[in-house]
DNA sequence: GCAAAAGTGTTTCAGCTACACCCATGG
DNA sequence: CCATGGGTGTAGCTGAAACACTTTTGC
């Protein structure tokens, strides 16, 4: 630590919900702990943050050791600082949520020492989390539902290439609620940022869909930032 | 400190956007300081969190410390821990934001030893802030250009008893554009959260305005938290 | 031929937008 | 009597919601 500043530390983390899109449902990545307290619980992965390492940088190290993955899509989520959140002291704290492509063949990469092992859990049948962090889990449940109508996070659940039905799919899961069909496809196809490949699904037993896949540029040219997507109830 | 954590502590505290409405303006709290670094600078208020004191908790000093209020509208923003951000050290610093009913009469207290004085300035021309404290003002004002679309905060910028077209001057200086009189007043009536008081303004040198309130009763009821108000765009 | 999902239009309704004039009051 | 803001209604448009049947494919 540098002169010049006074000494209130405090101790300093990161938890991060990070979402998956798996068998038609919304998961998220839990570890089972290793370590006191809270050994054997199943939690959020996360870590301390070191000296001189930004916080978003810290988030994006713990996604790289659990996942193998980098670039993904990641936002920070709120703070947690009660004084009696961490049974050892005062431990300050911050989620983020990240969205990530579950292609199925990803395998996830041998865990760090203070977890047994990770998996992917459906956010509708979750254990007690150690620690607050189910209070952590329900914000970012809460932050994408609302986002989801706003932005267009729903794509980096999915494949590049995609059916207008996983699309629905993934909203539904995130809405948790049935939508329609007719009008989904109406509304989505209008905005104009999918762009119809050439291609159909394949190794299907039944009639296979159009893919698509999210037209970033389109998208960036037509709404400079945002986009009323999905109305909210 | 406490044992059995281990050593990564970073040096914490907090800064705290205070949204004012004045003289048909939206204003924030600033303080001149008094210390290095960026002596003589205008910056948010801000103060180290101490040890065994929640973040909230924390928050809600500053609040006090500088207007002498309490039970105040206080959000938690977004937190910033890039490396950079402070030049004396790794600085996270947790962002708030508060809302407070400025009638006028109210004195700014003495403002504590880092600070040599403290102003209400109209967003619309603030000066260039140290550290990365602009940086957090547009956080702030984005989140509430947002939230004012489906939360009542408008309120908490105003009187009790307050007028139409004040309530409609706060949401016009929000959202940084113009609204259509009679548009506002159907569309804020349908709602029914607003109580019309029998009273009517006095002392004005034009025909005087009915006098309302926000029913808090209602509201609650009627939406158990949320509502959509006021179109975004 | 059957099971399973793809794909497709129309009507209805609510809420948003645009827009201009008379009224009450104090000085 | 004038300046200032208070207060009011309607028509047109747009977007959301509700709703059911035919088509394609693999087996």
């Amino acid at each position: 630590m540098q002169p010049g500043l006074p000494l209130f530390e405090s101790v300093f983390t990161i938890d991060c919900v990070i979402f998956g899109f798996q068998e038609g449902e919304l998961k998220i990545l839990l570890i089972e702990r290793n370590e006191e307290p809270y050994k054997d619980w199943w939690a959020l992965p996360g870590l301390f943050v070191e000296h001189n390492e930004g916080i978003d940088v810290a988030a994006e190290r713990i996604l790289y050791e659990l996942t193998g993955l980098r670039d993904i899509y990641m936002e920070q989520l709120y703070t947690f600082g009660e004084v009696n959140r961490h049974p050892d002291g005062r431990v300050i704290t911050v989620g983020y949520y990240a969205m990530i492509r579950l292609t199925g063949h990803k395998e996830l990469k041998p865990v760090t020492n203070y977890a047994k092992k990770a998996f992917w859990h459906p956010v509708s049948d979750l254990p007690t989390l150690a620690f607050d962090h189910t209070a952590i889990f329900e914000k970012s449940l809460q932050k994408i539902r609302r986002k989801i109508s706003y932005q267009p996070i729903a794509f980096e659940l999915l494949p590049e290439k995609f059916t207008l039905t996983q699309l629905q799919h993934v909203y539904e899961s995130i809405l948790n609620k049935k939508l329609d069909k007719r009008n989904f496809r109406k509304k989505m196809l209008n905005y104009g940022i999918l762009k119809e490949l050439g291609e159909k699904q394949r190794g299907v037993s039944y009639r296979a869909a159009t893919l698509y896949k999210f037209d970033r540029r389109k998208y960036a040219k037509l709404f400079q930032k945002e986009l009323s997507f999905m109305k909210e109830d």
